[in-house]
DNA sequence: CGATTTTGACCTGCGC
DNA sequence: GCGCAGGTCAAAATCG
């Protein structure tokens, strides 16, 4: 696919009960490399930690499809960091606006960025997974 | 038929 | 020097 979810591995860490997921895109376009795994805490949070940069649009979005990513990655070390909450950030093929988070005051470096993001009060299967950020398109 | 996903094994790096 | 952890790649299977 063009934009991006290509799976390419998966590995249990011993930080979390829950194996990491590893995605990546599918083409040579964006250098990304996308770490999915789960909050020990709270499993139903998503920890998505991209590395690299994915600046590349969308073919399956209309409008407004690129997403600029800069992550060297900054897991969880300060209390008031950057934990970007979605309410319900599912993944619908007509109501995503722009799931990326942009505004990281990072206290430390300026390339950080770590996306926790929350898809439902009640995630059915690990498919929550795929839902990164560009999901139209997608499978 | 093609694309995508899943599991396993292997390799590399770091720490002790 | 050895062990452990993490990460990546490959192959196979399944679904669309």
């Amino acid at each position: 696919m063009d934009t991006d979810g290509g799976k390419y591995g998966q590995k249990a860490v011993k930080n979390s009960p829950f194996p990491r997921s590893y995605y990546r895109c599918t083409n040579s376009k964006c250098t990304v490399k996308k770490r999915v795994e789960r909050s020990s805490e709270d499993p139903t949070t998503v920890i998505t930690t991209y590395e690299g940069q994915h600046c590349h649009h969308t073919v399956g979005f209309p409008r407004g499809g690129i997403i600029c990513h800069q992550a060297t990655f900054a897991s969880h070390m300060t209390p008031p960091m950057s934990q970007f909450y979605y309410p319900g950030m599912q993944m619908p093929r007509e109501n995503l606006p722009s799931t990326v988070a942009q505004s990281h005051p990072l206290p430390v470096g300026a390339r950080e960025c770590s996306t926790v993001s929350t898809p439902a009060p009640q995630l059915p299967t690990d498919e929550g997974l795929l839902g990164d950020i560009v999901p139209p398109g997608m499978r």
